[in-house]
DNA sequence: AATCTATATATGCATTTGCATATACTGAAG
DNA sequence: CTTCAGTATATGCAAATGCATATATAGATT
């Protein structure tokens, strides 16, 4: 529900489809994913329902472009998003799902050293290519503090980004050692019922038993 | 597409819907969410093809419960799936997209000031959450570096969870005091054109402009 | 002018997701 | 016996997602 609302925010100048496209690419995609279809698609709905109007001009090397700007309405439908409070967005972790997991495979610790590794060569690609980035910012003229607004707030984005991975490298080292550290013979015995002595530890009900569920929502 | 596999990899003991629903209320959603009607369709889908079967079984407290139990052919794929490096998640996070454009609203400082706030009241309550969930794993009988497997992966599942949102706190602090060493002449000119001006410091190209893009993939 | 490449927009379609609601069964309370 | 709250499973449906492919245009090449 938010890619049109960030299209909205992004076309506080008028922009082309492709400019978001690339736009995302290079800035947006960092927090929030989109693919080329969808902002096509999105930029379509935008304009029916009638926050945007668009025209055609000419490209530098291409075929005409559709450029969009927002319309009135947009604009209203743009400062009211910006003062709504996010939503927490669903958690994806694949790689947490197969750590959490490991003991389903006949060695557990060699598949989690797997596991965190190969999330550890991502993490630190990320890092690297955020570091590039963010020196970028810095190397902009003028001092850090007084970075114009345009570029700050993206900046700030951007910080999120690497120290974000940055704490994930931590923790990734901080697992290996653990790893480094546990006894081969703690991963031996886990039978069937591993999962409803969990909830018995984490005090929710599976199976027979039947505690009390955890109240309140996870984020 | 991970999601009937992560059922898969809970399946290692036989269990009805409810009680993975339950275990994912409980624990899976830290890095997985998925709905009840996802859950109990994925099962559905898992059995016509083959990866479970299910047997009818009196329930302790209500209507007879569909559990669900692995094949060998389940079994295999479980095993596949852990095997497979994981794909890196879509990104998502609406705050930071606010954030980026916070130059949108009219007072960008105080804008991008309540939306790092939300943010920070957020995590705290998140990681005070994982705080608790925390001490429940470290109340387990025997040591630490010794806890059972069937504890110890889904332990460092929760670790993660809660290192990042700390990592989230420092940064939004670390916003949050630059937000106060900024000149607030620095958020006055940000007119039309600031996309542009980004692209251009980041050096890819949006609008008249045309630099040259960004190669590789963001994750 | 025919061809080729890069640019730009648009569409097709199968899955996944999220939220709401329906159906049915159990045990307890009246 | 009926009603009711809680349990358990299932379905409807609109929207979002991801990946592939189609269509068309401009400019360069031959």
């Amino acid at each position: 529900m938010s890619l049109p609302d960030i299209l909205l925010s992004l076309l506080r100048e008028p922009l082309s489809g492709t400019d978001l496209v690339r736009l995302f690419r290079g800035t947006i995609n960092h927090f929030w994913k989109a693919d080329l279809s969808q902002i096509y698609r999105s930029l379509q709905a935008l304009e029916r329902e009638g926050f945007l109007n668009s025209k055609n001009l000419p490209s530098p090397r291409g075929p005409a472009r559709r450029v969009y700007r927002l319309t009135p309405t947009g604009n209203r439908r743009l400062a009211e998003w910006l003062r709504r409070p996010p939503r927490i967005p669903a958690a994806k972790f694949a790689y947490l799902a197969k750590l959490f997991s490991a003991t389903a495979d006949e060695r557990p610790s060699e598949r989690a050293r797997e596991i965190l590794s190969s999330m550890r060569d991502d993490a630190a690609r990320a890092v690297a290519l955020l570091e590039v980035i963010d020196r970028q910012f810095r190397q902009a003229p003028g001092k850090i503090e007084a970075m114009p607004a345009f570029l700050f707030y993206p900046w700030l984005t951007l910080r999120h980004g690497l120290l974000r991975r940055r704490a994930l490298l931590e923790w990734l080292d901080e697992c290996l050692e653990i790893l480094d550290r546990r006894p081969v013979s703690a991963d031996e015995d886990s039978g069937p019922g591993a999962l409803s002595e969990l909830a018995r530890v984490l005090k929710f009900s599976v199976g027979e038993a039947g505690i009390a569920d955890r109240t309140g929502k996870d984020n």
